[in-house]
DNA sequence: GTTACTTTGTGCGTAGCTTCACAAAGGTAC
DNA sequence: GTACCTTTGTGAAGCTACGCACAAAGTAAC
C-alpha cells in the first residue's frame, strides 16, 4: 500500500497556528527536504553529477511534480532540459536546513535508547555533534560513551549554557520527560526531540518533535487489521454468492 | 511555537493514492487515535471515569473540535451534556486500532537500537508481543534478551510463518534494510516499521512506516536556524531604525 | 413538565497540500 | 540562426484537513 507521506503522523511539531510558515517554505516541504538530501547524497556517492526531477523523485519515493514544487520554494536551482546539479542542490538544501553550521546536541537519559542514539553514526554525521550526555542515575553517571562521560542531570543548565547546546534529545522515562523539558527550556533551549511517550507542555517559541514507537505500531496494527477484515469480507461475499 | 500535528513529517506511511482511506476513517484521525488512547489511559489510572472533549483534548494536546470530529468517525460514543465514558472509549479506540488482539512482532537487527526496542516496556504492553529477534552477526546470535534467544536471519522466513509474525521492525544498518524487507514481504509480512535511513521499495499492499532520527533533527535545525535569523533580522531592523 | 445548563456532533468556510498539464527556457545538432 | 528535444517551474483544479460556531440532545433542578 502506497500513500503520500503524512506530515502529522508520528513526528509532530506544534506551532502557534497564526504564524503560518517559515520564510514562506511550507512545513510539508521542510519535512521532505531531508529525504531529498539523503537521496542526493546517495547519487553523489555513485558519482552522478546531474539528476532530473523524475529520477530524484523516484530515489526519494515521491511524485516528481511535488519534488519540483518543493525545490522551487528554495529558488530556481534547476536547468531546463538538463535537471539539477547534484552537488549544488546538496549545498542549497543543506544551507536551507541549517546544516552548514554545527549544532550542539545534548542527550538526556542514557538508557538503552539513549545509548543507541549516542552511538548512531548517521546522527552525528553532518551538522550535528553530541555535546553532552546526561542521566539521573548515579550508577550511569561517569560511564564513557562515544568518548564522552555521562554527566549528572544536576548540571543540566550549566552545561547547556557553557557548551551552546541548542537541541535537546529527551530519552528519559515518561515520568521525567516534562521536568527535563521545563529545565532545558528555562536554560534557553527552544528545540526538543522527544522520545518519551508523553505530550510535552511547552511555551510558544519552543519546537517539539515527537518520535513514538508505540504510536507507530498502533497505526500499523490498524491497517493490518483492516487488511484482515477486507479479506474476511471478500471471502464472505464469495460464499454468499456461492449460496 | 505551537503548530498542528503534521502527518507526513517523520513517521510516514506510503499508500496507493487511489485507495483513499480505511473504512472511512481519515489517515489524520488514525494517526491521532493512539494519542487519545494514551491520554485516556492516563485518566483511567487517576480513577477518572468520565471526561469532556475539552478536557481530553487538553490532555492529548489537540483542539477539542478536532477531537470530537475524530471520535465521531468511530461512532457516537459520547453523551451530550456529560462527555465520554473513559473505559468505554478506551475499549472502542482499542478495538478500532486492532489492539484487542495480540500482534506478533519480530525485530530484525539487534544492535543498540534493536536492544532498546526489545527492552522498551510500553512497546510490548498491550496488543504487541515480541515473538522473535534476528541478527546476521554470529557473535550476537544466541544471546538472550527479554527471555528470548537471538536467532540468525537465515531462519527469517520459517520463523515468521511458524509464529504468525505480522509486523516486522527493521533496526538493521541501512545497507541491509531493503534486503530484509524483500525477504519478510516474500514471507507474507505486510506491515513494516523501518528505522533504517533508507526509502524502502515495497509492492502495493505493504504498509511501511518510517522513523528517522536524522530527519527529525534536520527539521528541528531548520526551525532553529529560522529563529536565529529572525532575531538577527529584528536587531538589524532596530539598528537601521536607530540610524 | 418546564426551564436552564452543559456538552456532543456536524455543517460550513477557509487554508494548505497534491497533482495535472503546459508554457517557458535551456541545450543540441546542423 | 533555426528546428527540435528535454526538463523545469508554475497556474489552476481538486482534495483533505482544520476549526468555528451552532443546533441537537442530554442532564439537573424544581
Amino acid at each position: 500500500m502506497h500513500r503520500p507521506p503524512v506530515p502529522w503522523s508520528s513526528g509532530q511539531v506544534t506551532r502557534r497556528p497564526s504564524q503560518a510558515r517559515d520564510r514562506g517554505i511550507p512545513d510539508a516541504t521542510v519535512a521532505r527536504l531531508p529525504l531529498y538530501l539523503r537521496a542526493l547524497n546517495g547519487l553523489a556517492e555513485r558519482g552522478i553529477s546531474t539528476v532530473s526531477s523524475e529520477d530524484l523523485a523516484v530515489a526519494a519515493g515521491v511524485n516528481s511534480a511535488k519534488l519540483r514544487k518543493d525545490l522551487s520554494h528554495l529558488g530556481s536551482y534547476g536547468t531546463r532540459g538538463v535537471g539539477y546539479d547534484v552537488q549544488y542542490l546538496i549545498y542549497q538544501i543543506s544551507r536551507e536546513l541549517g546544516l552548514t553550521q554545527d549544532w550542539a546536541v545534548a542527550i538526556v537519559g542514557v538508557g538503552n535508547l539513549g545509548r543507541a542514539l549516542a552511538n548512531y553514526g548517521g546522527f552525528v554525521s553532518r551538522g550535528f555533534r553530541v555535546a553532552a550526555l546526561f542521566d539521573a542515575d548515579p550508577a550511569v553517571v561517569g560511564e564513557r560513551l562515544v568518548g564522552m562521560a555521562v554527566e549528572h542531570t544536576d548540571g543540566l543548565e550549566n552545561v547547556i549554557e557553557n557548551r551552546g547546546v541548542s537541541i535537546v534529545v529527551i530519552a528519559t522515562p515518561a515520568a521525567a520527560a516534562q521536568q527535563v523539558a521545563d529545565r532545558v527550556i528555562a536554560a534557553g533551549v527552544t528545540s526538543i526531540l522527544n522520545f518519551a511517550p508523553v505530550v510535552l507542555n511547552v511555551p510558544d517559541g519552543v519546537d517539539v518533535r515527537k518520535v513514538d514507537l508505540s504510536t507507530e505500531l498502533q497505526i500499523l496494527a490498524f491497517h493490518e487489521q483492516r487488511k484482515a477484515d477486507r479479506e474476511t469480507g471478500s471471502s464472505m461475499m464469495a460464499e454468499a454468492m456461492d449460496a
